[in-house]
RNA sequence: CGAGGUGUGGCUAAGUUUGGUAUAGCGCUGCGUUCGGGACGCAGAGGUCGCAGGUUCAAAUCCUGUCACCUCGACCA
């Protein structure tokens, strides 16, 4: 066999195809399988429990800032649909409708939810009178549908799971606190436990949400470049409250509009994560999210005593807090070794005759293949510090490629230079005006990604009409 | 929704031009030998050729219709 051949051959290599690359990954790495229906995807073991995992952490960070979590119903009747003029014609035309309800026709059609602000502001409606009862911070788990035409497992399906904050406050100033608190709250988990690094700032106008009074957003930037929306914020002001009539009285027995907020991620952050983090060999997942942190591989298992040894270590790792897993299958070595690598564990131990022999494993890391031989009674320590300075490299990896793939141009032609030639984000100023970011979307398909907190000031002119400038933007081609 | 492309065992394809027994590799099952980077031998299982009509003695192959999926645009988290 030749020394040189590629170890997984199923994966397109990135740098001849993404986009293939990507679905070889998610096909390989078994996270999802297509479904008979065009754009919703079987969400498969490996790819549900990084789901799990993602819930169980986002949730645990909600409820520290007092989140409560609800159910609603998936089905929204039409009239309420209508209720908020931009809102309607925001989603109007990727609804799924149902018009019929076993052999009777309904009276008045039922949307399947593609969100549920809805929903939330006609119960809040009914059940916030006074001051006293606010705040309303609610959240729910589910999925909601949105008829897309083109579609890409995690990235954009018809249907996808996700989770969704409404939330309703006596002022505008809390609303807005809650709205920043939310992105943050976002942030610091893609930063921390997924090791994606982010923008944080401000949706334009024309990127904003349907109704939404403000939009704040964190984009991660992918190894092709492009950017990911990964998470949303909205500040509705009042203009729902005003729409649906969710008033209270306050103290001083005045009647008074809420102000409201909304804040979502959904499954489409697993893209994310592949797409930051993977490499030719499949998916690298960061070991704070990973449903299985390690995958122990016996050699010659045949021999007495390799398997008992195996499984005594597998024990110990288990023990310790690690989430472990034995293969134990009658595939070769080097099969395991491909399959721990293409569903990105982030670490694997391997222990034969030899290395039982010297009361020794070999702990070998995913996103390196860097290989460390440890004491057996040491393993799960060692283990744990591996595991921990993956996280970060991997972190530190994602920043470095974010930072050095964001340009800075002050004259139109290295502007649309950089985005024709160079992967990545470029950040210009702007006037404000919509006409621009349609004309530079016409001569460049990039779009305006955030307004960021943190502004520069590149020139004094807009990049495109070359007016007074507003503000600095990130601008990159977007998923 | 516009423009292209593809549908043949679980997967990837050959066969379609010129109609004549349904093919290969991988994967899967059983037994045995192996095991430090996708091992090997032997024996097996598995396909109404996307679907519906039509032409023909005979259709994966020709004709008509239809559906699904993929890629690129437009639209959107």
């Amino acid at each position: 066999m030749a020394k040189d051949k590629k170890l997984v051959e199923q994966v397109t290599p990135m740098n001849e195809d993404f986009a293939k690359w990507y679905t070889d990954v998610v096909k390989n790495a078994e996270l999802i399988e297509y479904s008979g229906i065009k754009g919703c995807m079987i969400l498969r073991p490996n790819g549900y429990a990084i789901w799990e995992n993602i819930q169980k952490e986002l949730d645990r960070r909600f409820k520290e800032t007092g989140v409560e979590n609800v159910y609603m119903p998936m089905f929204i009747p039409e009239s309420l649909l209508q209720r908020e003029k931009d809102h309607v014609e925001g989603f109007a035309p990727e609804v799924a409708w149902v018009t019929q309800g076993g052999n009777e026709e309904l009276a008045e059609r039922l949307c399947v939810r593609p969100t549920s602000e809805t929903l939330f502001c006609d119960l809040y409606s009914n059940i916030v009178q006074s001051y006293r009862d606010l705040p309303k911070v609610y959240n729910q788990w589910c999925s909601v549908v949105r008829w897309e035409k083109t579609t890409r497992p995690f990235l954009r399906t018809a249907e996808f799971l996700w989770q969704e904050g409404h939330t309703a406050h006596a002022t505008a100033e809390e609303a807005e606190e809650r709205t920043i608190q939310m992105l943050n709250v976002y942030a610091d988990f893609c930063n921390e436990v997924l090791a994606i690094p982010l923008l944080k700032g401000k949706k334009t106008d024309k990127e904003k949400f349907a109704g939404a009074h403000a939009t704040y957003t964190i984009e991660a930037m992918m190894h092709d470049g492009k950017a990911l929306q990964s998470g949303t914020s909205h500040n509705f002001g009042d203009g729902f409250a005003k729409a649906f009539g969710i008033q209270y009285l306050d103290k001083n027995n005045k009647l008074s509009y809420v102000h409201q907020t909304s804040w979502g991620m959904s499954t489409r952050i697993i893209g994310a994560i592949i797409m930051v983090h993977g490499d030719d060999s499949g998916l690298v997942l960061p070991p704070r999210i990973a449903p299985t942190q390690v995958m122990v591989i016996p050699i010659a298992m045949q021999k007495e005593g390799v398997l008992d040894k195996a499984k005594e270590l597998y024990d110990s790792l288990c023990g310790a807090g690690l989430r472990a897993k034995l293969d134990a299958s009658d595939k070769s070595p080097g099969w395991k070794f491909s399959e721990q690598e293409i569903r990105g564990i982030p670490a694997r131990i391997e222990i034969g005759p030899k290395d039982i022999e010297a009361g020794q494993c070999v702990i070998v890391r995913r996103d390196t293949r860097e290989k460390t031989v440890v004491p057996i009674s040491e393993a799960a320590e060692r283990l744990k510090e591996i595991l921990e300075n993956e996280q970060q490299d991997m972190y530190d990896r994602a920043y470095e490629h974010l930072h050095s793939n964001l340009y800075a141009a002050d004259d139109y032609e290295s502007f649309k230079d950089i985005i024709a030639n160079k992967p990545g984000f470029v950040k210009a100023m702007w006037c404000g005006d919509e006409a621009c970011e349609l004309k530079i979307k016409e001569d460049t398909t990039a779009t305006s990604r955030c307004i960021p907190f943190e502004q520069e000031k590149i020139s004094d002119r807009c990049i495109c009409c070359n007016k007074p400038a507003k503000a600095m933007v990130y601008w990159g081609k977007a998923y």
